[in-house]
DNA sequence: AGAAAAGTTTTTCGCGCGTAAATTTTTGGA
DNA sequence: TCCAAAAATTTACGCGCGAAAAACTTTTCT
């Protein structure tokens, strides 16, 4: 290992007496260049130790590697979670992932949309904010870079979309709530940033009805992405005044369930299906925590793994095919339920 | 606004009249063409939507204004907030964060590193794997790039360190612990990742010698960072085997605190300070989620505040020392201690 | 063996922009 | 009004690399 730097391609051509070009098409593709022309390529490389500048090679390249991930709020472990599946599986495809959190504001989002262009990727995941996303500019991003969205969708923007089935997650609680016991009544935010706790709700509103039982939507106030807190002060605020109109409660969300299950804890109602519990929980998403709630949440859960399966599949698939479908397809993943303590 | 899509600075400036040269002078400071000048510019940015390529400008820029950030685990909300954090702190002084997530492997956080060689930046901070990092390629990145180490420290690596002072943390918990009860015993994995982790034990086994107390350390099984389920398994492993050998335990970190609040809820052992409680637990970080235990977590705070302020000023400093500092600077700051109802 | 075909390497140019030096324009003072 | 200094703009070149075209080798086939 000799101790000059090598500061760029030009000055190892130069120690490996190989042309610049041929060394670029070695780093391409290591096949694409003569035995002998490979071996003295390596050979310079134990000793010289270089690597190319991975953003000037995609300054001039007509397809690169790039695909930038996009999540709402990274602080939400959910998405922290489907983040990371998504980048190790770009890492295993091949690509080169980047990943950009709008910590909730548009502003950013826009600003990342700006960013993603200079990348020059060959796909964009995105999970846009959802209400609080610049419509306008997350369908003119869209329009130049070839981009699948996932968790909310946006009607006609994008590619393609690869999400969860909202019904399915709904309606799996709703039945296996009602079969073990009285109907629940429905916890969530009043005006919720995420398309996904609409449709929620109309599950929720349609699954009671084909069961023939009256529905009771409780919306608690709050903004942000701080849905603990706001989970537990609605739920403090309704325990005190008088407590839920059922004795079975579904969340539209986990994290708004770990607020509501502090809630109760504090104020000494226990949860649960057994002797002495005054409440039953369950909720959707099965968040990397709800395992750890006390008691332990039942809740329906995203297939994290098949979402980011597809998600990278779609964007391989797009890739492949130019960047364009022949029309937007959805994709929606069924929900798995998952028995635990509090209901 | 015109639909003719502009793709570069050069047909810009075609558009609007003005060398190429100015242009870029305009976008990196816009007070500094003439007033006129700057009109004609700003009229065509109406007409035309132009925005420079980021990495373009990058490319051959003396002093670029990129940052990285580098943690462990992002899916560690942990992590995920200090992350958020500094983020927000980098946009607002003017920088341009880009986010790394090392997922726990040593592999990954190699490649990051060699990834942000090529995006010139300014300054880094990195938060490094800790035991699991390869330290000769922390060390010689740290030697080319201008590197603020934080969260966990390696002697010697980097401009400065800026972190917590986990004496500070220990010994408050224990100092309260005792005083309004039994001395505590410690609860910790066996072979913890992050180097923190053992200053907390050695804080541990000073305070209790300084008390005159029998230190007890209970080291549990497990690998990777699942700590929430290392916890619970460790605990259930405990409590199923004759319970912890004081009724008061102080767990290493917040997030094997949670998995072990988990384990005697299942197991029917009530934790807090009232009457009927079998155990008091406390811990140390101020997990986002560690209010919303049941019950909510006694625990030592890290300064998120301070630590993000003094990460993003220290780096500031740095760059505009020219990357490097007369000599390597450590800022630890103090805990504080957050009462709740589990101790 | 000789020429065409196939495979490699090198030449040349371009990506989108920064920057120092050269040129032009503006300003200010006599 | 004129000239030098200051400010603004333009010229010319470079960053680190990709890609098409040209030049050069090696293989293949008659």
């Amino acid at each position: 290992m000799s101790d000059t730097k090598i500061r760029n391609m030009e000055e190892f051509a130069a120690v490996s007496g190989i042309s610049r070009p041929t060394i670029s098409k070695y780093f391409h593709d290591p096949d694409s260049v003569r035995p002998s022309t490979r071996e003295r390529i390596e050979r310079a490389l134990e000793t010289y130790d270089y690597r190319p500048n991975i953003f000037a090679m995609n300054q001039n390249r007509k397809l690169t590697k790039n695909v930038g991930i996009v999540v709402p709020y990274l602080a939400d472990p959910f998405f922290a979670e489907i983040a990371r599946q998504l980048e190790q599986r770009c890492i295993e495809a091949g690509f080169r992932p980047t990943l950009f959190s709008a910590h909730g504001q548009q502003d950013l989002e826009n600003d990342i949309l700006d960013s993603l262009r200079s990348l020059k990727p060959a796909g964009v995941l995105l999970a846009p904010l959802g209400r609080a996303s610049d419509r306008k500019t997350v369908e003119s991003f869209c329009a130049d870079v070839p981009t699948v969205l996932f968790d909310s969708n946006i009607e006609g923007v994008g590619e393609a979309f690869v999400g969860s089935d909202n019904f399915s997650f709904v309606s799996q609680t709703v039945e296996y709530l009602t079969r073990t016991g009285d109907p629940p009544c429905f916890f969530e935010m009043m005006t919720p940033a995420n398309p996904n706790a609409n449709k929620r709700r109309l599950a929720y509103l349609e699954m009671m009805e084909r069961l023939g039982l009256e529905p009771h939507v409780i919306k608690i106030e709050g903004e942000g992405w701080a849905f603990e807190e706001i989970g537990r002060q609605g739920a403090l605020r309704i325990l005190d005044a008088g407590g839920f109109p059922t004795n079975i409660v579904l969340c539209s969300n986990d994290r708004l369930a770990i607020g509501l299950l502090s809630a109760c804890y504090e104020r000494g109602f226990r949860v649960g299906r057994g002797e002495g519990c005054a409440l039953r929980v369950a909720s959707h998403d099965d968040h990397p925590f709800s395992r750890f709630t006390c008691p332990s949440l039942t809740t329906a859960a995203h297939d994290y793994d098949a979402v980011a399966n597809c998600a990278i599949g779609t964007l391989n698939d797009l890739i492949e095919a130019g960047g364009r479908f022949q029309k937007r397809t959805e994709t929606l993943f069924a929900a798995r339920l998952v028995l635990r303590a509090s209901a």
